[in-house]
DNA sequence: ATAATTAAAGACAAAGTTATCTTTAATTCC
DNA sequence: GGAATTAAAGATAACTTTGTCTTTAATTAT
């Protein structure tokens, strides 16, 4: 359904998430080892969420590294899509249609709708923080074991 | 959410559904033109889909062409998929974990499976015929105005 | 048979995605 | 101030996707 870099995305700022603060911020080895992604290309990707939206924060030299402030792990899971650019796969025609729409259906339109409704529903209700909360408890995993 | 060359597919294939049969072949030219795609990529792609599952058939020579046949018209929509290569998109974990089950979930197994269940069941209940046949009364289109 | 028509096959290329590695710059510690 | 640490920035490269164009092969009509 979405990339690669918004897959490493999503669980990327889960574990900031969960694991840091601006007291207490994470390097990327860790980041990159905790949540099973190539470390580099992480990075990069981090990099990019500290523009955009201002969705993770960074600080460089020793005791540096990524955090998310306590507002940033508090938005929609959607936030993340929208800082990589792939919000509209949420809003997109199935059939590749410019235009889909009631006036101007494809011809899943009409079933896929209800579904696409609850895609974005449930990208837009679920904050980042609620996720991470999962993890701590141990019943949801962001790497396989 | 699936690729191009499966949005052309999809797009294609109903479009054959709806307008061909052994007697009555199409040429690449007026499919392209009908779900309005690239002439030789979507060539490529449905000779793709005359090799794999057999969803479309082919004919060369004067009067020959694309078309599909009763039985291929009656397949899910899945199976377009299927033979694409693109299957999996329905199936797979949103935060790319390779193990995502209710054993091991992801922070959004638990709410992203009954959308998943309600992907997989549409595009496994529909056929490809059921989509032409509303293209035919007029009220779903295949490419925009 | 020959010519015309049409898809198949193959070569190619531009663009995007996924990654890695090196150099630079900011920050902290001493 | 100098060394160490860490992310930022940039170059590069492999691979995939998207797309075009040319040549080949099959089929039909004359």
């Amino acid at each position: 359904m979405f990339s690669k870099a918004t897959e490493y995305a999503l669980r990327a700022t889960i574990y900031l998430a969960q694991k840091s603060s601006e007291a207490h911020k994470l390097g990327i080895e860790e980041i990159a080892t905790a949540i099973d992604s190539p470390r580099s290309f992480t990075a990069k990707i981090l990099q990019s969420l500290t523009k955009d939206n201002r969705v993770v924060s960074s600080v460089r030299g020793p005791h540096g590294g990524f955090y998310m402030s306590e507002k940033a792990k508090k938005l929609p899971v959607r936030s993340i899509l929208l800082a990589m650019g792939e919000d509209q796969i949420l809003e997109k025609c199935v059939m590749g249609l410019k235009l889909c729409s009631e006036i101007e259906p494809c011809p899943m339109h009409a079933q896929y709708k209800v579904i696409k409704k609850q895609l974005i529903n449930l990208f837009t209700s679920k904050t980042i923080q609620q996720l991470a909360a999962e993890i701590q408890e141990g019943v949801v995993f962001i790497k396989n074991k």
